[in-house]
DNA sequence: GTGTATGCAAAGCTTTTGCATAGGT
DNA sequence: ACCTATGCAAAAGCTTTGCATACAC
């Protein structure tokens, strides 16, 4: 059931785009720096390349509490999200520090979660201080 | 500062329906029941009373990864979520199984968290078996 | 040559806003 | 009476979709 896939200029910008920031980057990000790779590049072709990307299990869709939607490599090993409330950045952390069995009641079966921090990151912490 | 706020019957209503449901809501849930309450109910009003009511802290929003926007009353001490993917519905999950201090490495000062948990609800799971 | 992917524009959603009026104080 | 809150409708995001054309294979 593979489908076929082409390979566009355009999704292998987008493709650089992601591996050249190793973040988590939103739609408007993807598609600012995509267009310094390929100036043609459309917002629909941004969106149904991310879909296609995370159909294919290259992308995973992420709902940030305060970024909105965010689109991350995957394969990166289990982590979590930290947001810098100063320079509004998301940032990947490694690990988890989560007892998930006994993160909820007995009854409850526990598949998969999710965990968003949110603070001062270290560049912004060192200007602070 | 405080702005005064009047006691209309759509506050009112609209706060009824969080006090008597017990779990995270969203927009169109809050307006369906709020009309039974008055059936005037407009969903701009929803919107604008929504967020005065997280100005005034007694509302949280919150940004669901997969059930979007929902808002949930705050003062029932710290929380996280549960959303089961059998009836699709959240659930508040008392407690925290989160070791803070290690959660992020060094340099990252965190303030706050948010965890989501994914998988099956007591009373789904019943029904499966 | 065939059929998928693109660009453009239009349409769907969700959320916000402007404005006249209703209604709380 | 004053002035906030409401209802309605329009507008402003964000995301999806239809369609003709471009282009990967």
């Amino acid at each position: 059931m593979r489908i076929l896939r082409r390979k566009t200029a355009q999704r292998v910008a987008i493709e650089k785009v992601f591996t050249e920031h190793d973040r988590p980057l939103g739609v408007d990000e993807v598609l600012a720096c995509g267009r310094k790779l390929v100036d043609s590049l459309n917002q629909a072709t941004v969106y149904r390349n991310l879909k296609m990307l995370i159909d294919d299990g290259w992308l995973k869709r992420l709902s940030h509490p305060s970024l909105g939607t965010l689109y991350e490599r995957t394969g990166k090993g289990h982590h979590h999200h930290f947001h810098c409330r100063k320079c509004n950045r998301a940032f990947e952390i490694p690990g988890c520090a989560l007892n998930e069995e006994e993160a909820a009641p007995k009854g409850y079966v526990i598949e998969d979660h999710e965990i968003y921090l949110f603070g001062i990151c270290p560049s912004c912490a060192k200007v602070t201080k």
